[in-house]
DNA sequence: CAGGATCCAATAGGATACTG
DNA sequence: CAGTATCCTATTGGATCCTG
């Protein structure tokens, strides 16, 4: 928790409090999914916006990067044991999310 | 849920995924605090971003807004149902962050 | 297929001054 | 005290094109 923190809660949301990340880690909870696969869960996400989402969460050390050397290119993310500890909040935050807006 | 919500997770952090939302609702968990008590609990806000934040909070129904007529002004907020519904999520992101910034 | 590079628009956010 | 208004910068995000 650096000095940009006021809070664990803050540290937490600065983890993957954004836009896109907690839409990866979620449909990651049920196992790693090549790249393609990943983003076409996601409509709406660029193409950009993607990389840039698993790029700060692999540095964040919340998701891995598996490359085969095969052509044409493949690419695998999945959750670490870190990323895998977020497991209740997601879907805590997913079952909210359906429960509150059925109302 | 409208259009642009690809799903319950993201119709949730639509509500309460920002830099400032989660720290407003987490600091009524304890019960409704006077505006300035309120804004003094986060370090860094600024004032256009606080007023900004309680504001969408309360059109979205997660907080209420009580005005006493007094004179100087004297205004408390405080959770909603809506809002106290996120408490057990609140905490959990907090406790994580907690545990997880201990590594 | 995966993703980097670039350009541009939209939004978030900070600092300051001001008002009832 | 609580909040608004204004100006400004920084960041986010989308569209498009390009490469191994």
């Amino acid at each position: 928790m650096n000095k940009n923190n006021i809070c664990p809660l803050d540290y937490t949301m600065n983890l993957i409090g954004t836009k896109w990340k907690p839409l990866v880690l979620f449909h990651l909870l049920e196992g790693g999914l090549r790249s393609g696969v990943l983003q076409k869960k996601i409509p709406g996400i660029s193409n950009k916006m993607f990389t840039q989402t698993v790029r700060d969460l692999e540095k964040d050390g919340l998701i891995s990067r598996k490359v085969f050397p095969v052509v044409p290119p493949k690419v695998e993310y999945y959750l670490t044991d870190r990323g895998k500890s977020l497991k209740d909040i997601l879907r805590s935050l997913d079952k909210w999310g359906y429960e509150d807006c059925q109302n």
